[in-house]
DNA sequence: GTGGTCTAGACCACG
DNA sequence: GTGGTCTAGACCACC
């Protein structure tokens, strides 16, 4: 379910929450689904455990997953939240699109790349 | 012309190399213009020379500037190289664009985005 | 009568202890009235039976309940002890008055807020 | 300037992030202030450096302060992330005074009581 | 068994 | 020297 990609410079930790939130944003992780358990996780990908536990305490804090002690961790994804998460990532693609406009790409070719892409698994 | 913000967690010569791409690629430098020199520049930014060099070294590398033994580095820029780098943009955007759709983002309100953008400052 | 919340981050146990201190300090459990059995009480919250025995234990030891062995726990409630733990949340009310103050909250604003909440439900 | 209480039960590194929040909010560390370094202020503390490092990222997440890479922790402390911050606390404040209220502490009692701190170090 | 905290020690990138 | 990441191994509280 997590991959590792060792020549990403990103750091581990960051990987894994990447992975974990595109997972729950596209539905596949459910509400109150259950996480991973640190240790196995760990175990899974011959990492260390603290470095799961970073990821799983960002996730948390970001209102991802929520952690309940003696338990394990649980996929929070209420419908508000992941809207929210949506808009960020609308509000970044934002910013990467006047970034390429000041720098003199072309308006009408990145529209019509743009159209294609959201045409083609249509 | 170049402005370092400390608080930006990227590198200090990152930001140096984004700032002049911005400005090749924006057309305010043009080509064969002279780049100010490493000594001049890195007394300016009161920061080590070193990090300077770096930064050229690298816009060297990706072809933006070239060097001249004892006459000091200029502003590539053919038309050839600019656009290579603008492509390369593109593909950035078209990888973020996948990355939202692949994260449930609505397809329509997404294009609806970029449509604003692209017309707002016609 | 009991709600656990397990996306809090307390342990169920103070959960537990804190939602009678409430139920008596707020009148609705009143003296002598029979708490619920350990036992019937688990298995309503689907949890264990030992969370419900901590819970109990820290209860007799603060004085809000006792145990009569073989007929279960009843409130004990009397004005003193009522009086001693409202004393008690005014202490550390005042703790976080100073905390505020120190770190620089204006002292009319804070006082201000807190008049109208003291207003709005009389 | 932290101190660091073993009999508290909170975690070191809670305590280190409340007290520097203190600092700051009150003015004691003011805006571009350097912070100690991590591995001095780990060597002070006769604690570990990676208990420093967390609280410092902590304190960074919440806008108390920044890092730049080979220099050092830099307080931040603008104006409208103090401001921002001190509503905060009313908020938590006006949470507590409501918990007091639902359990039956009596309102003239609680305003007399705040009243009288408010005005003692006048 | 679970998550949460802490220590000790290491390596890297940056300036 | 500075912050940032990671590993290895330990102890605690909770259930």
């Amino acid at each position: 379910m997590i991959i590792i990609d060792y020549s990403d410079k990103r750091p581990i930790y960051e990987q894994i929450i990447e992975r974990f939130k595109n997972l729950i944003l596209s539905g596949v992780l459910e509400a109150d689904a259950k996480m991973p358990s640190v240790r196995s996780l760990a175990m899974e990908l011959s990492i260390n455990p603290n470095t799961i536990q970073r990821a799983y305490t960002e996730l948390e804090r970001e209102n991802f997953i929520y952690a309940v002690k003696g338990r394990g961790n649980f996929v929070k994804a209420d419908a508000a939240i992941l809207e929210k998460q949506r808009l960020e990532l609308l509000d970044a693609l934002e910013l990467q699109v006047r970034n390429c406009l000041s720098k003199g790409v072309d308006k009408t070719q990145l529209l019509e790349r743009i159209k294609k892409i959201t045409e083609e698994d249509a």
